[in-house]
DNA sequence: TAGTTTTGGGACAAAATTGTCTTAAATATA
DNA sequence: TATATTTAAGACAATTTTGTCCCAAAACTA
């Protein structure tokens, strides 16, 4: 079961990350969270640019540059990433692939989806970096193999 | 969020169309299925290979050939197919792609994806070709865009 | 037996995803 | 100014997934 692309997967490990170094200030720089999570830094690299594009981070080239969370990690929602990620039709795919699958036209596993999407929705909304990040500093959760 | 492959998605929806042509005894020929669900016959047959190695279908070559399942099909559940498919760890894997993550050592979403997973593994566990054939016969599902 | 139908199996191609590398641009510091 | 650091951007390669094609094997029919 692979719900998120690697990408993904990757963006939202390097970004925990960066939520979970709470008293930190300024940039923190690719390199070091691809070190710190054994992420390829130019497959990384590429990510965040997306990111960055997208408002949820910025850059700074340079010397102690780097990028950053562009809002407080608590205001910021793994739909938010998701959303730029792997599109904004994320929650909104049948589970047979069916195009245009919904309520007028349902698939035969549709009730049932349409319910796991909502739950899963929900948690994205709710769930922010800060928290998740909070979790890994508290030391009982890891990002790393 | 793409949680079957398009192997395992082509599979199931000719499965449930198989289950779905009730009263019909004998084989069911992959051509047939490929046309009336608009699935490659070429990509659908290696699926169905798979299937039939795996003890799903059995298959017979030749005029009025093709395949049938080999229980039926109130007895063959999602479950079985996808374990198949996808693989037994299908229902096993980590939101954040970590290896091992688990209750000793989990990600920051571990308990959250845990639950979101047992509650899909239970609906495929107990959802079975029959219940979604009946529905496609029933007319108010469709497999086919 | 010859010809047709159908699955089996492998080679192969196309496309998408993942990963690597090189160079440029921006910034800081000496 | 020269050098080092860091992101930006794009080319490129490797891998996986998806899709196509060909021919053999099995079975039926005439």
């Amino acid at each position: 079961m692979r719900v998120l692309s690697k990408a993904t997967v990757y963006g939202l490990r390097a970004l925990v990350y960066m939520a979970s170094e709470r008293e930190r200030t300024g940039y923190v720089s690719i390199g070091e969270i691809s070190e710190r999570l054994n992420i390829s830094f130019h497959f990384l690299t590429k990510t965040f640019q997306t990111l960055t594009q997208h408002g949820i981070l910025e850059s700074y080239r340079g010397p102690n540059g780097g990028v950053a969370l562009t809002k407080p990690a608590d205001q910021l929602f793994l739909t938010d990433i998701v959303h730029v990620l792997e599109g904004v039709d994320f929650f909104d795919k049948c589970l047979l692939g069916l195009p245009g699958c919904g309520t007028f036209a349902p698939c035969p596993v549709h009730d049932f989806w349409k319910a796991a999407k909502e739950a899963m929705k929900n948690e994205f909304d709710n769930t922010s970096l800060a928290e998740l990040g909070e979790k890994v500093t508290d030391e009982r959760f890891r990002l790393v193999a």
